[in-house]
DNA sequence: CGAGGGAAGTTACCACGAGTAAGAAAGTGC
DNA sequence: GCACTTTCTTACTCGTGGTAACTTCCCTCG
């Protein structure tokens, strides 16, 4: 739409099929373009300019991807799917220690960060209907992670219903901690990372203490 | 703009100063109206439905309240007031126990599910370029949560440095768990509440164990 | 007591973005 | 050669946030 300024100019083409074939224009291509839009232009970035930097216009994004939700879920995909490759890294096979879990959680900060603001449009509203949908795009987190807690504490000999409550807290407070990591440059990852694996450690490796130990606690 | 249907009609009322002196509309009007439109159509509410809602017109919701920005934190700032009463009433000057913690926890997710909409209203995106907005109104309820926290561990002779990070990543463990049990009727607050507090407790209280223990953990 | 100015709202508008309908050019089959 | 299909573009509708311009009332001052 910007750049239908001016009505006297002849159009440069005029509407209809192009002539050398089809644009070879897949799914994949609309969806790298919309992520150098973002990472270009910040969070807010429209179907427009994603068509523009595609090549395209509008109606071929809605037709490779869909909705601006569904682009939305799809760039989740992607994102998670990096971040999951990162944490893999990060853990190189060890086993489950208190440090991997840090490892775990700074490589998942770090990748944030480095895709600020893909994160940012994933996790970003669109208040629609579908406010719910951001949930459904962490599901694409939770899901692998609440099976992964539910093995691991089944093979523990460890009550492995608090899977999915885990799964959902852990994300969560990952997500958190990512958008607050983002935005105030004091906050190290490393130092965080290593602050929130020492609340996790504990409770998921099934330590036991007797309840009921006051600490005089004012909320 | 909905009830605007006839133009042949009459308006009702020429533009210009009310009657009867001033329109004895505050700001607490319009947000207790927004919160009516919320409950009543769901968390994808306008300004303009919020203005009808209140009686008014739209220029006067962004003269006592601001942009929808504003009117998100403004309910925010309700919303969580109204967390921080009924988690005070269900810690009911309890120390710091496991249990209470489950009740605190608990008393959050249960408000949430009482303002369902509200909720998502606070929450939802809003994509301008404050989608760190979230964070904005997150802290509403980190900041005293953090506070206490500190209090808290400097008292208890433990490292207070993280009370920061443990407050963020505690909010967005809540909020998460609150979408999540929002959107699915299988989970139970309760239950919820109660693994939650299993997930935190350890950590919470300083547990030590030695580290590096290995339980064959594979993401 | 009448005119001017400010206070307080309303109407009407703009900008902009999501999503879609209608139409035009290139290719395809008979 | 002509209808038909495919594939894309243009141009539109619709809803919403935000604002400008204008209208009316009241209060004060000469």
């Amino acid at each position: 739409m910007s750049q239908n300024d001016g009505v006297t100019r002849p159009l440069t083409r005029r509407p209809g099929r192009p002539l050398g074939g089809q644009l070879d224009v897949s799914r994949d291509v609309v969806l790298d373009a919309a992520e150098r839009v973002i990472a270009r232009d910040g969070a807010n970035a429209s179907i427009d300019a994603i068509a523009a930097e595609a090549g395209v216009t509008k109606p071929i994004v809605y037709d490779r991807v869909g909705s601006r939700a569904d682009v939305a879920t799809a760039l989740a995909e992607r994102l998670s799917e990096r971040m999951a490759v990162a944490a893999r890294s990060a853990l190189g096979g060890r086993g489950f220690t208190r440090s991997s879990l840090a490892s775990f959680i700074e490589a998942n900060l770090r990748t944030v960060v480095d895709h600020r603001d893909l994160f940012l449009y994933v996790t970003g509203g669109s208040t629609d209907q579908t406010s719910l949908g951001r949930l459904v795009l962490a599901e694409q987190s939770v899901t692998p992670l609440a099976k992964a807690l539910q093995n691991w504490r089944q093979r523990a000999g460890l009550d492995p219903s608090v899977a999915d409550s885990w799964a959902y807290g852990m994300v969560g407070m990952l997500q958190m901690a990512s958008l607050w990591v983002i935005g105030s440059p004091s906050a190290n990852p490393r130092v965080v990372a290593d602050q929130l694996a020492e609340l996790l450690w504990y409770g998921l490796v099934g330590e036991r203490r007797p309840d009921e130990q006051s600490n005089n606690y004012d909320p």
